[in-house]
DNA sequence: ACTTGAAATGAAATTTAATTTCATAAAATT
DNA sequence: AATTTTATGAAATTAAATTTCATTTCAAGT
């Protein structure tokens, strides 16, 4: 039975002479990027020269490099879940190796909320913001972007939506709030200060919270009526905030396709009417 | 909704060209040899210059022919019925599946990047931004999302950003620009009346004009300076903008990763020191 | 029917990437 | 210690991809 490329180059790797190690090493630990590098680049990368690799590629039986690469594409296709800790940045990753990473974490992320969001958590927040007489995101940093964009999405469904980022003009707003109201607060730790302000005292006015907030026992996450869970994604300090907004944009794309889905036909002549301002603003 | 490459080029067909009839005529009978061919040999099997080839693979939404390869490729090795439409929103979904079907939609969308995005597009992007002087970001609707995200995190990076929803005060703000500058347009389908302008105001004052749009032939698309591809991702019209909004973020994050990989040490106690006021908001 | 502009197209030029060649250093053998 | 073989990287060459430019074709307007 042949054995995979990668398999074959690890178990001939005692075999090898330092500088085909190197190369190995480098193959071995960054599988996915290969494909898409040239022969300058894996030996930048491996601290070899490019005719080393072109020897590498021979040494273990595939004719060319430009083959090897195919040959390790589609094998690294068949292979499910190949995972390397893209999460460690290193210093003299390209950009488009770093292009890679995120995207390669990007999608880990997202598909990660389908390990802690609950099934009865977001029918019931469906259920609220359905019939809710007035809605208002709030977040703060990094989490605003999601408040933003479900704005966008929730006053095109036809909802009396707010969310601003002044916590005081907040302040304003929430003690008008009343049992027919949804306060959804979004903060990846649960610990914002503001937020938590926010939340409790929409609670005391009678209106349901909805927490997107990361699985853990904050106090947001204890707090709140309703809680829409994002994973806790452990990664290098310097990306961790884009990882929880992407999954904090899938729940409010999710919430967003739910609600239309259930009204849709109540609001697609105005649905349509605002598309068709859009088309205008293009040539 | 992401189909195989194939299926792609099978839906497309009666809106190819003769030549590009032509070369979809030969993949679509031939998927096995194309990733070994070069693009002389596929022009001269499918009776087309091999300019046509090229330019065939950027048509589809691939950004180069070898990277067309590698993605044939990798479709060809995992054949399995991978085909879902997802994009068919179905009444009777609940929440939860439709959930599901955002998650899928949002992780497929984040992958087409990768055969979109050209590296050497990323690369100068980084140069720009990393030696830009003072950085516009403008975007409307769904892409002032992305907008208002990179006004964020390059202002964590220490420079001189600036993003505002107002049109007439971004006028007042560009003609400030020359060539030390750098313009960041963000349009899903680069034909954004407002976006077009503040770019080619900008382009005529020296400064550069980065596009995030569509790989499509579009005004914007045309005339940038730098194309960073979004993937043309055919969706329901319900849901389109969701996953355009998903590859302008991770676009987003790359360029801001790069250059915080970049020079992060000189602003590295800057950036703990914001962090530290963040914990600080925190219980 | 004619004109004009846009789009398509292929040939040729240019750039990028892979491979080979050559010289040197290191390792192995005698 | 000397010689031969192997490994290795820099540079040159070749192959492949992409871009540029000129021409042809097509579509729209008059």
């Amino acid at each position: 039975m042949a054995t995979t490329l990668l398999a074959r180059i690890n178990e001939r790797l005692h075999q090898f002479s330092k500088t085909e190690k190197k190369i190995s090493a480098y193959i071995l630990n960054h599988a996915e990027l290969i494909p898409n590098m040239t022969t300058k680049e894996l030996a930048n990368k491996a601290d070899v020269s490019e005719a080393s690799v072109i020897r590498f590629a021979k040494t273990i039986g595939i004719g060319s490099f430009k083959t090897f690469k195919i040959s390790l594409a589609q094998e690294l296709a068949v292979k499910e879940g190949y995972i390397t800790d893209f999460s460690i940045l290193q210093k003299k990753d390209s950009p488009y190796e770093m292009f890679q990473k995120v995207v390669h974490v990007n999608k880990n992320a997202i598909e990660l909320i389908m390990e802690s969001l609950d099934k009865k958590e977001l029918d019931d927040a469906v259920t609220y913001l359905k019939n809710a007489r007035k809605i208002i995101f709030y977040g703060v940093g990094g989490s605003s972007i999601a408040a933003m964009d479900a704005l966008y999405k929730f006053t095109k469904l036809g909802y009396q939506v707010e969310f601003n980022l002044d916590f005081h003009y907040m302040l304003s707003k929430v003690p008008h709030f009343n049992s027919e109201d949804v306060f959804v607060a979004i903060s990846m730790s649960g610990r914002t200060k503001d937020v938590l302000d926010l939340a409790r005292l929409s609670q005391k006015k009678g209106a349901k919270v909805i927490a997107i907030t990361n699985i853990n026992k904050s106090p947001l996450y204890k707090e709140a009526d309703i809680r829409l869970a994002t994973p806790n994604v452990e990664q290098d300090f310097r990306i961790g905030s884009i990882t929880s907004r992407m999954t904090q944009l899938t729940i409010i794309d999710s919430l967003y396709i739910s609600i239309f889905n259930s009204i849709g036909e109540n609001v697609l002549d105005e649905y349509q009417e605002a598309r068709d301002h859009v088309v205008k603003l293009r040539r």
